[in-house]
DNA sequence: TATTGTTATACTCTATAACTATA
DNA sequence: TATAGTTATAGAGTATAACAATA
């Protein structure tokens, strides 16, 4: 348990907007949460990264399984799926997008008759590099007023929390 | 830009499962992004809180929803929309829901006749304290493997790249 | 003219059940 | 009997347009 304080009696209407945070309402429990500004975080960079992706017809989610492709050549769906905790039947309309603009093909698997390898095509390959520019400007950008040690602190930190709560019981 | 190695020919397929991360694939450029490892931090806390409100009948949302209102008596719709960045359509059936179970109530504003005050009632008081007892059991419970000093300089790092990409030109 | 709360609605994202062909 | 890929579909979650009442 943590206390909070509570401010009594109703709340001042907003004076105008451009306050601080957020027109001094108390959120001082959720922001001691890791899981609360992780989200905001997420939120704040992916909507930075959508409309950079945009020109090459990417969402975030379809550079993601490009971008898995382009650096894993054969690797089959299910791989995709558990590697970006994709659901199958949700990869299949993200692959037959890209498939039919040829960003990636399938060809068959060499010892699995079942499966199939999944490969970046030549334009798939360049659009994954420039895509990945623009997200890596986003990310290393001053945007994020982060330094490269601090950046590193953050992504160590951030995995230490989600691999412990991935391994144990769940 | 960035130079990632890729693993050339076909993958071998998963030896069976239980593999350190994810059964070799390389994702080794969406692990240096900040915007990915917080969002997977994010879905792991918040997969771990579902099943702890739920005896509440509260999704992460609600709690949210009404922790806002228990800390802030009085506070109108629209002030819980932007603290929340929840769209005020969208709190509409948040708000019904919460009202319908007898753990929030409005009253008239005092000077604004548009606007109602949101309060939380005597078993929302009592609900949102224990649900805010749950959720920081598992913030701060070893699942995170962060001691205090980690858990500060983690969220002061995801603030500031959220405060950041928040205020700039967005 | 702007804002609060609201309806209706559409669109995206995520999840489940079940099928086929191979293993 | 289990797995890879797929279909169909259901359910959350998120977004836009437009309205009545009040400022």
């Amino acid at each position: 348990m943590q206390a909070v304080d509570t401010i009594e009696g109703p709340l001042p209407l907003p004076t105008s907007a451009a306050n601080g945070g957020n027109s001094g309402v108390n959120t001082r429990f959720l922001d001691s949460l890791i899981g609360y500004n992780a989200r905001r975080a997420a939120l704040a960079i992916i909507g930075r990264v959508l409309p950079r992706l945009a020109p090459y017809g990417l969402r975030v989610v379809d550079f993601s399984v490009l971008t898995v492709i382009a650096h894993n050549p054969g690797i089959t769906s299910r791989q995709v799926c558990s590697a970006l905790d994709i659901l199958p039947p949700n990869l299949v309309g993200l692959l037959r997008s890209l498939e039919k603009r040829g960003r990636v093909e399938k060809r068959e698997h060499p010892s699995d008759r079942r499966a199939q390898g999944l490969y970046v095509t030549g334009s798939g390959a360049e659009v994954q590099a420039r895509a990945q520019a623009e997200v890596a400007a986003v990310e290393h950008g001053r945007l994020t007023h982060l330094d490269a040690q601090q950046r590193a602190t953050l992504i160590y930190l951030l995995r230490k929390v989600y691999e412990a709560s991935d391994s144990q019981s769940r």
